[in-house]
DNA sequence: TCAGTTTACGGCCCACGTAAAAATC
DNA sequence: GATTTTTACGTGGGCCGTAAACTGA
């Protein structure tokens, strides 16, 4: 029976052209070498190499061997990269997210209720998320409604309520609450990554230009010195004081959202403990 | 590195379905199969096994990695034969001729020249010789003329004429010599493996009908007991004596054949004591 | 109790490396 | 003499099988 050791040599040979070059840079001895490839060719069953006394090279058997055992080499390689791949999708659930704050609500989740699992999140907007869950690139999604579809399983996943987040001294700093309509056409600064929110407020303020900011820190740092107002959630302000700005708000119905951890019926099946933990919650 | 011993045995154990069956049937121990497959987890890195204490199956991991063995190993199959072919076809001279008495002679030179050779011989008319020859089905073969195309090498290679054979008592028994029109019309017997001999008499005497015998020692029996007339050779004449017929020369130029030994450039170079042999004598 | 898997253990084989020979440049 | 392949040979690791423990049906 052919040892894939074998193949792997006599390929190395192939390319270094000596048993002895080949020897030193696959670390093992020059008369290892020339025993196994003498047993490869018995296990071949044919002459692979035309030899002289002190000199060895392939014959047109072995040009054609080396071809072919090239092949099966990188196809094993393929056979095992695959069966990794499965194994470690096997361990690894994968989240897609419309907004930040569920994902972390979903981590804390999911290492207690599934701690052998690896975790991966990303941000989508909902389109995208829902594809996702259906081609298997998501274990399970949260989305910013419930979905109608009854091949899902959707539960609540708690709620964020959007707030303007106003300067010091801007005109509606005093209010105790406003519409996306009092701002809509007014420039405001925003964090890019947000998920949906983004698309949220590009729907309900059709006027207003939005000044994105990419990185975290300088969005920050831009919010304390700009006078242009920007959005904050329910979930930010419990958790962080405000600085140097006020919380407005936002009455709109859509500003109002009510998360679901959406899953395929297999999935639930696959994570049980998810169904079961929100249901009893 | 995965041994190929390990792959077959894990897929042994696909078909099986227990190790100790497996075993048994690969015939080795249990505990050895025991441990090979925990050797091949570890050369994947992957668990595939769904283990009890005294249960064992493939898991998700495992039915992938099976579905994958089993390719491999197919594939191996496909490279030791695609080299064995390859070696056999260089150690095989493959003649096609158009008659039976220059294969013999293609024998005895081939076996001389060329003793370490394997011989494959068949008979075909000469269209598919010379296609065959293009196509590499055979190395060499002979024509009963010299072919025009100059890419090709032809070395003379014998000659042969035919004779009418005719029984005691027929007609024509004392002329010293005939034409293939003198005959036409007349049913003759032939022996159905003359190669190129039975184009050659259907064309020049297109009103006879031809008996055909497929069996040898048939179509002797038949020359001998029947009072139709047959065909022979100079070159079966020159070796054994005539039974109770007549072997009457045919003058037509057709009837006097001259052999070429044909082979392309390649095998010139790659068989070169032909061209050697037949030229000097 | 039986069938199956795993663990423990001892012996043997063989595959490796070292050393040296042979050959070619 | 340098390089390369091949042969010879002794040794150690590892691989196999036997025996036994363990488990669940």
């Amino acid at each position: 029976m052919i040892e894939f050791e074998h193949l792997f040599q006599f390929v190395a040979f192939g390319m270094y052209g000596t048993l002895s070059k080949t020897a030193e840079i696959l670390h093992v001895s020059q008369p290892t070498l020339t025993r196994n490839m003498k047993l490869l060719e018995k296990e071949f069953g044919v002459i692979l190499f035309a030899r002289s006394k002190n000199h060895i090279a392939l014959n047109e058997n072995g040009l054609l061997a080396i071809k072919e055992a090239r092949k099966i080499l990188s196809e094993i390689e393929v056979m095992t990269d695959k069966v990794r791949q499965l194994d470690r999708s096997r361990h690894t659930l994968s989240l897609g997210s419309c907004a930040p704050y569920p994902v972390m609500d979903f981590v804390r989740l999911a290492t207690e209720l599934y701690p052998s699992q690896s975790l991966t999140t990303e941000l989508r907007s909902t389109e995208p998320l829902l594809q996702g869950l259906r081609d298997g690139r998501y274990n399970v999604i949260i989305l910013p409604f419930k979905p109608t579809d009854s091949a899902l399983i959707a539960l609540p996943f708690g709620k964020e309520s959007l707030y303007f987040n106003l300067p010091k001294g801007h005109p509606q700093e005093k209010s105790s609450s406003l519409s996306f309509s009092d701002l809509d056409g007014t420039a405001m600064i925003v964090y890019s990554h947000i998920g949906f929110w983004k698309d949220l407020i590009k729907e309900t303020m059709p006027h207003s230009r939005f000044l994105l900011q990419d990185q975290r820190d300088d969005f920050f740092e831009l919010e304390k010195a700009s006078s242009l107002p920007s959005f904050i959630t329910d979930r930010v302000l419990s958790e962080e004081p405000l600085k140097n700005r006020t919380a407005v708000p936002i009455v709109d119905q859509s500003a109002q959202i009510e998360y679901s951890l959406v899953m395929t019926k297999k999935m639930g099946q696959r994570y049980p403990l998810f169904t079961k933990w929100l249901k009893q919650k």
